[in-house]
DNA sequence: CCGGACTCCTGGGTGC
DNA sequence: TGCACCCAGGAGTCCG
């Protein structure tokens, strides 16, 4: 479910109720997540968290002790509740606060994670090796054509690799291949460095918008506040195989490309270069 | 190093 | 209504 503008979207929903807040209590209700809560994780007890952040789709809830790591993995969610609020199947951590507040973890399919590390958390090694993030920092079409030059795999899975650019999961991959006009079964070394600058700014365009629209809810994604996001109506190609594009009235295509659910106009994106 | 397959888990949708 | 089956937004790991 969660990329990264339903990432961002769970920061700013959070960030108001967590920031200097100490943490009064932590309840592990289920350990197995994709990895197993590190008891560690109890040192954030009676530490402030003093920041939410982001980093790629991983939230970092920092304070003097550690910084505590969140994944939301496909299926995961965090949320405001209180005390009365009634518990749920799946409500695996809860973060009591001083305030009364409780942040809480919420994931059936378990392929999140909840980590801690005392060190500085951009040297973690989940979070070493990432790219850029897309919204800043210094990326661009450059970027992308300079790691691309030796990489013959599909463009749409190449955009998807964390390593090469944060946060583009396989929703906003199809989204941004098709305002950029490109085929994704195209070979990412075969593309051009203008078409990668295109590339670049329909990412950008289309992950800043669904952030703005409070991201995208296929099936269950809410805020923490427990609204939906809005950028559904948005979406160009996701999901409306057999649908007219929305530029020519072609029927829209679904193919699998790396295990992967994929959506193109195939007359809109005829360019492989 | 690279690319592709596999894997973790539960729930929703579909078709019989 | 029940049930078997298929599919799913992520991404680390393994293998060739």
């Amino acid at each position: 479910m969660p990329e990264l503008p339903e990432v961002e979207t769970t920061r700013r929903g959070i960030e108001p109720h967590i920031v200097n807040q100490t943490v009064v209590d932590i309840v592990v209700r289920q350990r197995q997540l994709r990895w197993p809560i590190p008891r560690a994780l109890q040192a954030l007890k009676g530490a402030v968290v003093k920041a939410v952040q982001r980093r790629g789709k991983y939230l970092l809830l920092r304070s003097d002790t550690g910084t505590a790591i969140l994944h939301l993995g496909m299926s995961g969610s965090l949320r405001i509740a209180t005390a009365g609020d009634e518990l749920r199947k799946h409500d695996h951590v809860d973060f009591l606060l001083g305030s009364g507040v409780i942040l809480r973890f919420h994931d059936p399919r378990r392929f999140g994670a909840v980590l801690w590390t005392t060190r500085d958390p951009h040297r973690h090694k989940l979070l070493a090796s990432l790219g850029p993030e897309p919204l800043c920092d210094h990326f661009d079409g450059g970027h992308l054509f300079a790691q691309s030059r030796h990489r013959t795999l599909a463009v749409k899975n190449f955009i998807m690799d964390g390593k090469v650019v944060v946060g583009v999961g396989n929703i906003y991959a199809s989204e941004a291949l098709y305002l950029a006009a490109i085929r994704p079964t195209a070979s990412s070394c075969k593309i051009s460095r203008a078409r990668y600058n295109t590339l670049a700014n329909t990412i950008r365009g289309v992950l800043g918008d669904a952030i703005e629209a409070g991201g995208t809810t296929l099936r269950d994604f809410v805020n923490p506040q427990g609204n939906p996001g809005y950028f559904l109506q948005s979406l160009y190609v996701y999901g409306r195989t057999g649908e007219p594009c929305r530029r020519c009235e072609t029927p829209i295509k679904h193919s699998v490309i790396g295990q992967r659910g994929s959506f193109f106009c195939p007359r809109c994106q005829s360019a492989r270069y």
